[in-house]
DNA sequence: CTTGACCTTCCCGTGACTGGAAGCCCTATC
DNA sequence: GATAGGGCTTCCAGTCACGGGAAGGTCAAG
């Protein structure tokens, strides 16, 4: 399996693959031409990547977590902590982003858009 | 007003006043021994920009902001606009944010967090 | 034999800073 | 007058997770 199949297959585009070999996260063999093969094992290395990344979880977590999943003797606890704190950190910005939406939602709806100059959302961005 | 002041002032890092001199968003002038100095107009746009930037604006977007403020002659219907799209990239993050945060809380709460090797965070990763 | 679709590496750019090094400036103190 | 400190300067590198694009090798089909 070369590049391009496994790029449909997981989803990932090549050049992300290409990325995630590049810092270790899977080592594709090599034939005589220099192409990558990607064995059943990578590709499932990949698609559990594919699937972490999808929830928010960064690079260094996802790397972890495999180091978790190969490792028979690990403890959930583990697995669950790391969850937890990437739970933690995303409930976060939800609240960050929502006080923005708030606030902006609130803005946009007193402006009029129209034609003239006067505008609150430049009055209370100026105001501080 | 040496940036040391300004960065209290505002509340905005040093660091930061320095790179947004250095994309052109403010100009401050230089005394004889190369210090910026601040006057009343620098701090007014650099609070401008702290508040636009805390909700969420990115940068280019508070370059355009405060040239419509500068313009008397604009029409709020294009500040609406920015804010606007703004507005929807925002709720469009916060929905994604959510069902990461849905499944992930779906996720820990099935997780016994112990310290046996089950563990359906795993699981659910791995069989993508 | 050529075309076109693959594949390779390499390097730069993204956004909005942050950290750190090396060095100048100013004031206060001894 | 030397020195210590704090603040200021520039410049360079790093962040995170890729994406774009160039230059060139490879392979199957016609």
């Amino acid at each position: 399996m070369n590049i391009g199949d496994i790029a449909q297959r997981t989803g990932l585009p090549a050049k992300t693959i290409r990325y995630y070999e590049e810092i270790g996260l899977v080592t594709p063999r090599r034939e005589a031409n220099g192409y990558r093969v990607f064995d059943d094992k990578d590709i499932h290395r990949l698609t559990f990547l594919a699937r972490a990344r999808a929830l928010g979880f960064p690079i260094e977590d996802c790397r972890t977590l495999l180091a978790l999943y190969k490792d028979d003797t690990r403890a959930s606890a583990d697995v669950k902590r790391i969850a937890q704190d990437h739970l933690a950190q995303i409930e976060d910005k939800i609240l960050q982003l929502q006080s923005m939406r708030d606030t902006l939602t609130h803005l946009v709806h007193e402006c009029a858009g129209d034609n003239r100059p006067d505008c609150p959302i430049l009055k209370d961005l100026a105001k501080g």
